[in-house]
DNA sequence: ACATGGATTCGCT
DNA sequence: GCGAATCCATGTT
């Protein structure tokens, strides 16, 4: 049973811890490919300096204002795309970035897209990383807006009862720009999992 | 219209 | 630790 709306209508911090172990699944053309989440990062509202949504509803950032369980994904650098699920009431804007997975299923097919990029190397770890992660799921920015939880395309499983592991949180990586908002812990991985994008 | 810079990744130093 | 690759959303003129 994938997971419903009230799953991401929570506050996105706690949607990203609940996230690691649950599973990325993607029905593409050349055939489906299955990520656990070992790495994710919460984005909130105008208060939080990191967040797009800081200046409001954009034609971009719309989306985040909508209701949980949709997909933002936008692109960086002119490279890559990140892909993110909207969580928290409608009309409250908040993310989780979904950072690396550890593909269980459809190898061949990951790998195969991560290597049609000049950018990232298709080797052992081909989801570790926001870029290199949608890159091997097959996520572009043509799946912004879809209900992953009214989608028989993309969804999430939730994780196994017998998958126990210890959380780590820490800053999140990658917006020195965003003053006081760059310390707060919202970054969350399994610890000790080797497909977790940095220590 | 134009300028700016980014929720990245890799490779070289 | 740093620069390059590369494009488009956003803010400014």
């Amino acid at each position: 049973m994938k997971l419903g709306r009230d799953f991401f209508e929570n506050a996105s911090f706690d949607v990203a811890r609940e996230l690691l172990g649950c599973f990325v699944v993607h029905t593409t053309a050349s055939g489906k490919i299955v990520g656990r989440i070992v790495e994710t990062e919460a984005y909130g509202d105008s208060t939080d300096l990191a967040s797009h949504a800081r200046f409001g509803p954009t034609q971009r950032t719309k989306i985040m204002f909508g209701p949980a369980g949709h997909l933002y994904v936008y692109s960086i650098y002119g490279i890559f795309n990140l892909t993110n699920i909207i969580c928290g009431p409608d009309g409250h804007p908040s993310a989780v970035l979904i950072r690396a997975t550890e593909i269980i299923e459809g190898q061949e097919a990951a790998k195969t897209n991560v290597s049609n990029s000049k950018f990232a190397k298709a080797n052992d770890k081909i989801a570790t990383g926001p870029g290199k992660l949608s890159l091997a799921l097959g996520i572009d920015r043509s799946h912004n807006g879809i209900d992953i939880t009214n989608s028989d395309e993309i969804y999430i499983l939730p994780r196994t009862a017998t998958d126990k592991f210890d959380v780590v949180s820490t800053a999140r990586i990658g917006i020195e720009y965003s003053k006081h908002s760059k310390e707060l812990p919202w970054r969350f991985y399994i610890r000790n999992n080797k497909f977790v994008s940095k220590k």
